[in-house]
DNA sequence: AACGCCTAATTTGTCTGACAAGTAGACGTC
DNA sequence: GACGTCTACTTGTCAGACAAATTAGGCGTT
């Protein structure tokens, strides 16, 4: 946690609280600077920050203006963390239900998006996410069990796979991610709505050097998880 | 366009023709400037871009490595662009089918998300986008009608919903944006697949200082304009 | 009053040089 | 081989300065 970091948090949190309403110009690089008691390029960096979150927009000259303020409860697309902490930060009560757990041979194209040998093992979780104890996505992912140091026990097997994985040495940095809808009766299981669509995030999570370390595929029933985002140029 | 765009635009080119693969290192940050012949903070500036896109990870003391090359021929939810433009990019001949322009009282949310008065007027444009002739998406867009100077002349709206706002100086900076699944017969109109998922973008356009612009909903047809994005933390 | 032009103040973009802090590899010791 | 230590390298932060873009106001003309 860098000093331009922890200054962008804060920013980012007063922006959030409407302290600077929509089009109001926020302080100068230089006063803010003051104000944080750091140089005017740890301000830069921070503000760089917002801006790529599309929270502001800052022009030559001009000066650095809110455009958004935020999406409180809803999602942000581009931001990778774990969906109990998503959940909970809406106020809501995370929980997970599990449908199972198996090792299973590697698929073809799952091998070679993990970049692994055709004859390697996985461990495939199917669960269902929910919040609230109302279930919000249904979720299917795809370890090598090499990553996980050989079969795992499926009592090690529980809560965030990016919590498991970090006991193993794997900490994911960034995911490649395609955007799909889909809908129909073979998705899910269990108790679901009828006819509903899906948003489908297929990813392909990768550590700090870029190297593959797990699959998933997430189907977010339509309407019980609103996922927002700031686009901008 | 500043110095460190130019450069960021570079190092991202570079980034995506595969100079540096997955997992390599960058040059580090004094190299890279004598390599374009400008100051470190340039340089530093370009770099962030990077890493904001989810191309790169720099690490304190370690350097900036490559995690991923970037989504060829995906488009980046993130960026907001002409979607024609978009599609042209991916080599294929972008189109449009109107199916209606008309002029209608605004209704009472619109009025609330454009911030105007519950009885303005707005052009909604019926519109389906083609890549080389075939249907992608479908588009309705919703114009204030004070925003064009009154009642255009329906000749006036052709291309990009974005020129013609830009030629009554109103230039849209960042959109916020909802993401939705959807599917159904009642969605689209004349030659489309049957029982098809659709990707639902919701959005408000905004201009530098945070006022709304204009409203859409586009119905991307599932599997005909692929979605990509690098999530990161 | 409306308009155009100039000037000055403000604000962001870039540069230079320096030091602090974190990382990774080499090396010697045990 | 395992373990500290040292060193070279890399990124993070700082300070001060100037360039470039924008904005606001003054001022004269129409």
């Amino acid at each position: 946690m860098t000093q331009s970091d922890r200054v962008a948090r804060d920013l980012r949190e007063r922006v959030e609280s409407g302290e600077w309403p929509t089009g109001r110009r926020l302080p100068g690089e230089h006063q803010l600077a003051t104000q944080y008691g750091v140089s005017r390029s740890t301000v830069r960096t921070a503000l760089q920050d917002l801006e790529s979150r599309g929270l502001t927009v800052t022009r030559h000259g001009s000066g650095t203006v809110v455009v958004a303020t935020g999406h409180d409860h809803q999602a942000d697309i581009r931001r990778l963390e774990s969906m109990t902490e998503t959940i909970r930060r809406r106020g809501l009560e995370p929980g997970m239900r599990y449908r199972s757990i198996s090792i299973r041979d590697i698929s073809k194209e799952e091998a070679e998006e993990l970049q692994l040998s055709p004859s390697a093992e996985v461990v495939e979780i199917e669960r269902a996410l929910t919040a609230d104890a109302e279930v919000v996505a249904f979720s299917y992912d795809v370890i090598p069990v090499d990553h996980l140091g050989g079969a795992p026990d499926p009592s090690e097997i529980t809560g965030s796979v990016f919590a498991l994985l970090g006991r193993h040495g794997h900490h994911v940095a960034v995911a490649t991610t395609e955007l799909h809808a889909a809908h129909g009766d073979d998705i899910g299981w269990g108790e679901k709505p009828e006819d509903s669509s899906y948003l489908v995030l297929a990813q392909n999570h990768l550590d700090g050097e870029g190297r593959p370390v797990f699959l998933s595929s997430t189907y977010f029933i339509e309407g019980r998880f609103p996922f927002g985002l700031v686009r901008h140029r």
